[in-house]
DNA sequence: TCAATAAAGGACATTTTTGTCCTATTTATA
DNA sequence: TATAAATAGGACAAAAATGTCCTTTATTGA
């Protein structure tokens, strides 16, 4: 409703990928995509863009699969994944789709809008990967239902 | 990048209507997709949406176009709108995409992103067409760029 | 009453997003 | 070195969102 399908995906994909590194176990597309019940050729796709982004690392071959550096879920924040996928149309679009949004020729919605955005914005920028994954360790977070 | 299109060229065909209502003019579907730079047929198609709605008023035959009553003004506020043409999964969606947020079973996201979509509700639940409106005719904020 | 005007609405077209399938490449291990 | 397992990537397919066109309906005013 906010992100699109490929970056709710991703998402869910890359927590779902640290906590499993935090065991040290590399994970295949067809497990990633059972266990955040997505379709598994569209998130092996969105792997290939998390991968070419540095935000998860992939191995070929036999016992390969993806992982994610232990320090690299504390650098890599949810901002980063979002704009890996979404781009950042996200932090500079207009609410009402005006052509940018600037506050020198503001749509009417502009000043409540800009409030709303910086929160989200601030909130993706905070969140690192090691953070979300952790509240699915402890078993009080969900990744499908 | 938070509503689909249809949704911002409602908002903005409801803001430029409603200002022109506070003059009492009334005003065509061209008019309205030439003042906030859209495409004229699917504005229509919207307008029939909120009018459905009874969001905006329509008159058929010469002299008619839309309009909104000064009450409605007020009265009409910005989250009818939305929930008009993008029904209401932005107030109750789960921002990962899950099949339904709820707090009993969440997604690791839920708590902070709570937050951000309960003040998005708070000012769309809170904003009217008459504080747009306003705005637009002191000059202040521009509805196309 | 008739012609012109404007919205309503159905059918269709285009574009974007989402999703699938197949082949190529890489790599571990027997 | 051969085989099998895994990701990479290109081509294609389906669905949803966006956008267009044309006919119908209502209404005004000459
Ligand atoms: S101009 Fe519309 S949100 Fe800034
Ligand atoms: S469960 Fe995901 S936002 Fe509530």
């Amino acid at each position: 409703m906010m992100f699109s399908k490929a970056c709710e995906y991703g998402i869910r994909a890359a927590v779902y990928i640290a906590l499993q590194s935090l065991d040290g176990r590399r994970v295949s597309v067809s497990e990633i995509a059972e266990e955040i019940d997505s379709p598994i050729a569209f998130t092996a796709k969105i792997l290939q863009q998390l991968n070419r982004n540095n935000i998860v690392h992939s191995v070929k071959g036999p016992t390969g699969g993806f992982e994610i550096d232990r320090e690299d879920m504390d650098t890599v924040k949810l901002s980063m994944i979002v704009k890996a996928i979404d781009g950042d149309k996200i932090y500079t679009g207009c609410g009402l789709g005006l052509k940018e949004c600037n506050a020198s020729k503001p749509c009417p919605l502009h000043d409540k809008f800009i409030d709303i955005r910086s929160n989200l914005r601030t909130m993706l920028i905070s969140t690192s990967l090691f953070e979300l994954a952790t509240g699915l360790e402890v078993g009080l977070t969900y990744l499908k239902r």
